[in-house]
DNA sequence: TGTACATCAGTGAACGCGCGTTCACTGATGTAC
DNA sequence: TGTACATCAGTGAACGCGCGTTCACTGATGTAC
């Protein structure tokens, strides 16, 4: 019997959830982890993260989490890395053609779009965070940092020569409109100040490039 | 021995933090606990208030708590409401005489500044509780949205008739230059993006008024 | 190819701890006489 | 004015609970022969 219902569950589990004990089925089971951690982190705050949870979402059990990470601390630094990562790499993929105004222009459309308002877990870690970040320790502070420089020069860069007061600009408008827009409740007021300012930056990038 | 001991202590406490046994007395004690609560939530969130830590801030021990609120839910509620009228009034007086051009950029130069920077405390609780606000349940995410469409009209009426367009873009801006500011851990940059923000803003709000 | 053994990811009970909350108690204040 | 009593803000021990963390154990996998 009850070998039976085990192997019924290995069944159900492959290629599905269960991933056996080879090395890269430990790496997998890791990634798992930490890729639910950095939605969690964005959806509910840094401080949101509570191990047994996090292992329920990924559906194991909180014993087998330290055969993974040392601390929810390491947790923590690894889940916010792993957020400003994944968020860095959906606006670098936007800005890929940066030096084209096309390029540039999806991307603020994209930011400043219902849908990332929308999903935070999977969006802009910098905005999820934004308040969180000061309340942190400074090596957490200093990743946050560090991404936040590289998201102005990004910015900065598609901007082109001579317009880094308008891309400071646009970058600050962009995080307060997405920031804002998420705690407005009323819907119409929402999409209108992702609209406004979407448009002020389109306006302000094209002036940039042309000037 | 005792009754002396009780004496001294009675005396060092009078006028000084002990209130008393009067309806005043207690309604001070509860101003003292709400005020404190207040700046803490802007310091370090919403979910950082604990009953234990509060009452010892205000050197009272954490079963009186309860004399003043039914619950650490009311409490969070009631502290929100308070952070955000305290960083009201302190707007509201700013822009007290909003007719004049005058008023505005005491406004904006203040918000953008390096104290407001660095006193999140006794500053703008909705950039202290940006991404907060999300996480909460309903009532508190309204309390918020309310407070942010005040602050959006109050400077779209600062702003002039027909600017209603800059002035979000000036909130925005604003709301994400000071939140960003506090993440930048290199001070010139930081401080480099309150001064960019708020120049961008004091142009923009003369020229709303001027046309 | 088949068998015996070692490995180690995952399990779940157990731990200490800090939290929100309750409650019997204290003692200074305000009130009634 | 002085005295006896009621009130109630504040105290601190105690509670149940959920958390992060530990650990003995399980059993599927990979390896050695």
């Amino acid at each position: 019997m009850m070998s039976i219902i085990q192997n019924v569950k290995r069944e159900d589990y492959r290629g599905d959830t269960f991933m056996g004990h080879s090395q890269a089925d430990k790496a997998q089971t890791r990634e798992r982890i930490l890729s639910a951690a950095a939605r969690q982190i964005r959806a509910q705050g840094l401080e949101s993260l509570s191990i047994g949870g996090l292992m329920r979402s990924v559906e194991l059990t909180h014993g087998g989490f330290y055969n993974h990470f040392d601390s929810r601390a390491e947790l923590q630094q690894s889940a916010l890395e792993r957020a400003l990562q994944d968020s860095e790499a959906r606006s670098a993929q936007a800005l890929e053609d940066a030096g084209s105004a096309a390029g540039l222009a999806r991307f603020v459309r994209g930011y400043l779009s219902r849908t990332h308002r929308d999903q935070p877990d999977t969006g802009c870690a910098i905005v999820a965070l934004l308040s969180d970040g000061g309340r942190s320790d400074d090596a957490l502070r200093e990743v946050m940092s560090e991404h936040i420089e590289r998201f102005f020069d990004r910015v900065a860069e598609a901007f082109g020569e001579g317009a880094g007061e308008q891309a400071t600009v646009a970058v600050c408008a962009m995080v307060g409109a997405l920031g804002l827009s998420r705690l407005v409740t009323d819907d119409k007021h929402s999409d209108e100040i992702l609209r406004t300012v979407r448009d002020f930056v389109l306006a302000s990038a094209r002036e940039a490039r042309a000037g």
